[in-house]
DNA sequence: GCTCTTCTAGGTAGATCGCTCTAGCAGGCT
DNA sequence: AGCCTGCTAGAGCGATCTACCTAGAAGAGC
């Protein structure tokens, strides 16, 4: 049986998938609304400002998704410590499972309108911020002061975001890997982890 | 006085100039040899296999330019930890300089092409291990051993691609600055460093 | 039943895309 | 001179891009 998801919504997923692998400029809108199964005009329905306002409410609502993500799995951890490397190995199973195609949401498409768009500019800059406080939060919830949170949780997704970049050019999870257990050694040595030496 | 320099060479530089700010999808042809001041018929005699040879070639000529930045960085440095204070500091300033659009010559069309490219793909990823074989050069001169070595300079290289990506959005150096002093601390701890301890 | 709003449906415009084509120019060779 | 090669020069091809347009279907409220 199928449930209706709603045009909107169809359009909204289409879109990030799309992203995913082949950018902001090298989306097409006809790619869209035929990933979408949607017709042409219901695009500029729901979006009348056009790609612009389709690419912002993407990359907010992607953004959004992985930060869900991140806070189940650290909500699922004992630790922020166990969460950290439960969060870089669940990224580098993905990558293998994807064929080194889903990484970061909005990585590709941030790197393009950062000199492009300043509208969408401002998207990928809200959704890292919101990342970096979600990070800062666990960790100062753990114990650790404000600065050395934020500290950690910036040099955290620096980590990964970089290593999603080598690890898909290269097609190893090597760099994936080594960023998370950087990571973690990183948040141990501050004071997050459990009481255990490992 | 103007000095000829060859209309090859112009359009490869060109070409790299904008792959940086607007990406491989987002640079047409027609502005590449705009900005080169190249007729467009040269382009396709310098570069008969079209859009993607021209890519691949200025792919590798970035790869190898960046290198050469790297190894004169940290020729120019007592020991290899002030060397990557320099190489962090620098690509701070060069970001401060040009408004944050000058970051990694080729993370933009990397991230773009890594599922929409083979021969692209692999270019990048060529460019990727240059950098990788050229770190853990100069920390095993410094005494590490291999291993260790390379494992350094892949979180190296992870933390300043990725520090990019969030210092291009947030429009701060702050990740940047973050991802240098992460990676001073830990090529200091590994041993790479001078004698003193700070 | 009737109207009004919301959304679907897709045709079309105008610009731009990557690419191919032919013509012409400059300089070294025999 | 005559020829040949390497390169410049740009018009123009079909395809695709974003964006706008009008027409109709669906459903709520009176």
């Amino acid at each position: 049986m199928w449930v209706p998801v709603p045009t909107r919504d169809r359009i909204l997923d289409a879109t990030g998938q799309l992203f995913r692998r082949h950018g902001y400029t090298g989306t097409g809108l006809k790619q869209v609304v035929a990933a979408a199964h949607a017709p042409f005009g219901s695009l500029y329905h729901h979006f009348p400002g056009g790609k612009e306002q389709l690419g912002g409410e993407v990359i907010r609502a992607s953004g959004r998704m992985y930060l869900e993500l991140f806070e189940m799995v650290m909500d699922a951890s004992p630790d922020p410590v166990a969460g950290i490397e439960a969060f870089f190995e669940g990224a580098a199973a993905t990558l293998e499972e994807t064929d080194y195609a889903d990484a970061c949401p909005i990585a590709t498409v941030a790197l393009e309108v950062a000199s492009t768009s300043e509208a969408l500019r401002e998207a990928t800059a809200e959704v890292f911020d919101s990342w970096i406080a979600a990070g800062t939060r666990r960790f100062t919830a753990a114990g650790l002061n404000e600065a050395c949170s934020r500290q950690l949780t910036i040099e955290m997704f620096t980590g990964l975001e970089g290593a999603f970049i080598l690890s898909r050019a290269t097609r190893s999870t090597e760099a994936v890997l080594l960023a998370g257990a950087r990571a973690v050694a990183s948040a141990r040595e501050a004071g997050a982890g459990g009481s255990d030496v490992r």
